[in-house]
RNA sequence: GCCCAGGUGGCGGAACUGGCAGACGCGCUAGCUUGAGGGGCUAGUGCCCGUUUAGGGCGUGAAGGUUCAAAUCCUUUCCUGGGCACCA
């Protein structure tokens, strides 16, 4: 697929004597020009079998909305780049591109405009399909994928079913949002501050209903610990880590005083003598059985008021924020003193996590603390620090987390905390009353949708026989298009009746379908599988294509995805592993992520003001080459930033100038004879050009690579005045520079390189190389400081002892007059940067 | 609120491992170019003082610290952005 760079012969400096001198750049002819040529040519077809080691380069792929704003040209072309490069480098390089089209917005146009999800969407893909086709990526579109399609969504249903059958599927209890006025489910999205409904503006609340998960918490530890190994940003790394938060500590068991057990975890389980009350979630199960008839209302009218609220404001740490809770006037018992303690409910309890109940420790823990003093509850003291003062539970202003000295704390006082805490959990094990136990934040997946445009969940409910799996081979479970939209959003599946009654797999009797469909997580949890073999219809994918293609080497893809996407793509391609259909745990070796391009003014870009940047224009206007570079130079991909509508000039400038170097000195001739001494500088010149843009590629550093290409530009300019311009090395250095925008700007690069009379085609071509003793200069100009202030700069050679540096610079007639005959006090010199003398 | 990032000229940004702050581009100023359009070329451009030249001082959100030396390390603090489990 590759071919050497081509070297300068009589021929290929014959043929391009047909340059045209006075022509000037113009985008729109040139990349039109090559589109089509590439089209026809299939130029970007990956072919399984092409020789080279692969590489498999994936952007996040888009959801379609419509329109392609700037922010798909951040996240697509840029890592075309480096797609192209890698690809230059002689890898079999696999870039593929789809669509997530399963989604709410979908749903909502149907109801705002009277559009079926599936026309909107694919009218939508087919819109940007055409837009993406003007960025010169190196898409093999033969692989695309969407994901509203029955051959594709046949195999969510199929990885749901093997999940089901491991026990990774399972439903139980959830909350959702609801609203009572349109008798629907929200998203977090459509319950808008105050909890209004986005749609009628009713007041919402949150609804018990049954739901459909997965078991993600399974693979918890296993997620936690591959982390490791990732070639992944620090960042991104630690926000996973933090998300599936392992905690370790204990599970204690407190007996209620209506017989039952309530259990507890705690990381502290040493701190359980101060144990002076309970808190229950407002949802736990033992909070109806525990309440006396007298608190009866009062619990019954905080248990609603939760329901209000989000796990943002419940889990807000915020002093301003009041305390709130009831007491149930239920007791329990502490286990280690005996005691009789109140319980509570609180709203800062969360079912979610560890058993949905705590023991309070207000002496330790600054929330119980706060709670305490709010409800006027007893904190007692039972650590204290070795080196401070002696804390009062009656003087203390906050709670006291640190390590020290058990006091109060029957057989177990005098222990040192955090160093003894192994010794007391086996205690408490000893004891009965206790067992060390690891939890995680981190929760299953819920991935019921009580909505339409996603994929049907395939089971049904028999009366008989009750939840019945699908029998594979009737796959898929397909989404019925025929569906009546209601103004209130409630989803269409529930009233379809085509839909909705079906026969038992089982017994053959009437039952009826699910009509949750899932979460749309789940088609991009393993999509990337599915492009190494499209068509597959026998699996998922191709397990040998898999195995070819898979793990992906480079992800690329925004930072909003950090956590929720990639965790549910790494547990499912450890499930796809346990299923035997591949053999690899983690989906993406190395990971990437561009910033979010904002608007002007540095706020988001929306639709709705009209702040959104089109790309269409810009391309009309400058050309796709100068967008492609004008995005890479805004500044750190990673970090993205306000978009900048004028320095695009600057970038079509450059590649004008560039245009004019090329076609106004390449074509020679190239017979200078010239000495070496005089050709080395050219030669330095190019080999670090090659190296400052090939190091800045393979660092993500698109902006400061774009520096290198102009200022390599800049001064082959300079140079354009002298006889260099006539021989074999200012050919190659043109050549050079062709190659090297190559990535960039596609188009026009390949227009110069058909120019200079090269073969078709430069995205062909091998990456250029270079000699490294080129890029090591003899001297460096060295700076000399006096008490660390700049005096003057030397130009010294790069190895020089610091004897011959100290005496060379103290000789200088600008450091003599600084230091003013004081003696030198100390000298640092550090070789081929600077020398400071402290006097 | 919690978790994760980031703050450098008029603007976007650069700065290897603690070693010249401001590369490169935009914008701006002056000059040239009659091919007067959003064109091209040359020179200048952090701020302040000084100025024929020279030179000097200040300067990386704020305050403090470590060091011969800090945009870079430490402490405190302010501001902005991303995520927070039904937007994707």
């Amino acid at each position: 697929m590759t071919t050497k760079t081509a070297t300068v012969t009589p021929e290929t400096i014959e043929v391009s004597i047909g340059l045209d001198r006075t022509e000037r750049y113009d985008p729109a002819v040139i990349e039109e020009k090559w589109r089509e040529r590439w089209e026809r040519d299939d130029l970007y077809w990956v072919d399984d079998d092409a020789p080279g080691e692969k590489w498999y380069s994936l952007t996040m792929y888009p959801y379609p909305s419509g329109v392609l704003h700037i922010g798909h040209w951040y996240a697509f072309a840029v890592p075309d780049v480096y797609a192209r490069v890698q690809r230059m480098r002689g890898y079999n390089v696999l870039f593929p591109m789809g669509f997530d089209a399963f989604g709410l917005p979908a749903e909502n146009a149907a109801i705002r405009h009277g559009i079926h999800p599936a026309i909107w969407t694919s009218e939508n893909i087919a819109a940007m399909r055409q837009q993406y086709r003007q960025m010169g990526a190196m898409i093999d579109w033969s692989r695309e994928v969407a994901t509203c399609t029955p051959d594709y969504y046949r195999w969510n249903q199929w990885l749901f079913l093997q999940m089901l059958e491991r026990g990774l599927a399972y439903r139980a209890k959830g909350a959702v949002w609801w609203c009572p006025q349109d008798q629907t489910v929200l998203a977090n999205e459509q319950v808008l501050e105050g909890n209004i409904c986005e749609r009628c503006g009713a007041e919402v609340f949150k609804r018990d209903l049954e739901q459909w998960y997965f078991r993600i918490t399974d693979y918890a530890e296993e997620l936690l610990r591959d982390t490791e190994a990732l070639d992944w940003p620090e960042r991104v790394k630690t926000m996973q880590r933090n998300w599936i938060g392992r905690s370790e500590g204990a599970r204690l068991r407190f007996m209620l005083e209506t017989g039952d057990s309530l259990e507890v975890f705690t990381t502290r389980p040493d701190t359980v003598w101060g144990a002076t009350f309970m808190v229950l979630a407002p949802e736990h199960p033992l909070v109806a059985k525990i309440t006396i008839p007298d608190r009866q209302a009062d619990v019954d009218a905080y248990i609603e008021q939760a329901r209000r609220q989000t796990e943002i404001e419940r889990m807000s740490t915020d002093e301003a924020r009041a305390r709130t809770g009831v007491f149930t006037g239920g007791y329990a018992v502490n286990p280690v003193t005996d005691e009789r303690i109140p319980v509570w409910i609180a709203d800062y309890v969360l079912m979610g996590y560890g058993t949905g109940a705590i023991m309070a420790v207000p002496f330790g823990d600054q929330r119980d603390f706060e709670f305490a003093r709010a409800f006027d509850l007893p904190i007692r003291a039972i650590v204290q620090s070795e080196d401070g003062p002696e804390l009062d539970p009656a003087t203390m202003t906050e709670a006291y987390d640190g390590p020290g000295v058990l006091v109060n704390s029957g057989p177990m006082t005098g222990k040192r905390v955090p160093e003894e805490l192994p010794q007391i959990i086996r205690w408490l094990e000893e004891t009965g009353r206790g067992k060390a136990e690891v939890t995680y934040r981190l929760r299953d997946w819920l991935i019921s949708r009580q909505r339409y445009w996603g994929t049907p969940i395939p089971v049904v409910y028999c009366d008989d026989c009750g939840m019945v799996p699908v029998p594979e081979d009737q796959l898929p479970v397909e989404l019925p298009l025929d569906a009546e939209f209601t103004p209130t959003g409630q989803s269409p599946l529930v009233t379809h009746e085509g839909f909705l009654n079906t026969t038992c797999p089982r017994c053959g009797g009437a039952a009826r379908r699910e009509t949750d469909t899932m979460d749309t997580f789940v088609d991009s949890s393993w999509y990337w599988f599915r492009y190494t073999s499209p068509r597959e219809d026998e699996g998922p994918f191709d397990p040998e294509a898999a195995a070819r293609w898979t793990p992906v080497d480079l992800y690329c893809g925004g930072i909003e995805h950090a956590i929720l996407h990639l965790l549910y793509a790494r547990f499912f391609t450890k499930v796809i592993r346990d299923l035997g259909l591949i053999e690899h745990g983690e989906p993406f070796l190395r990971l990437r992520n561009q910033g979010m391009i904002l608007a002007e003014e540095g706020t988001k870009m929306s639709k709705s003001r009209g702040t959104q940047i089109a790309p269409d224009e810009l391309v009309a206007r400058h050309g796709a080459d100068a967008l492609r570079l004008h995005l890479m130079y805004l500044g750190p991909w990673d970090q993205g930033g306000p978009w900048n509508s004028r320095g695009i000039a600057g970038m079509e400038r450059f590649i004008r100038r560039a245009y004019g170097l090329v076609t106004e000195t390449g074509a020679g001739p190239f017979d200078q004879p010239l000495p070496e001494a005089e050709t080395t500088p050219l030669r330095r010149l190019r080999a670090k050009a090659i190296r400052r843009v090939t190091t800045d590629l393979d660092e993500f550093q698109f902006n400061t690579m774009v520096a290198a290409l102009i200022e390599y530009v800049n001064e082959l300019m300079k140079l354009r005045e002298t006889a260099l311009i006539h021989t074999r090395d200012w050919r190659e250095a043109l050549e050079t520079l062709v190659l090297l925008m190559a990535p960039s700007t596609p188009y026009v690069a390949e227009e110069l390189w058909e120019r200079l009379g090269m073969p078709y085609s430069v995205h062909h071509q091998s990456w250029p190389d270079y000699d490294p003793a080129l890029t090591q200069d003899d001297a460096v100009e060295v700076v000399v400081q006096v008490n660390g202030k700049v005096r003057d700069r030397l130009l010294l050679p790069v190895d020089l002892p610091e004897a011959d540096a100290r005496a060379r610079v103290l000789t200088q007639p600008k450091i003599t007059e600084a230091i003013a005959g004081r003696e030198p006090r100390k000298v640092i010199y550090v070789p081929g940067r600077l020398i400071n003398i402290v006097v």
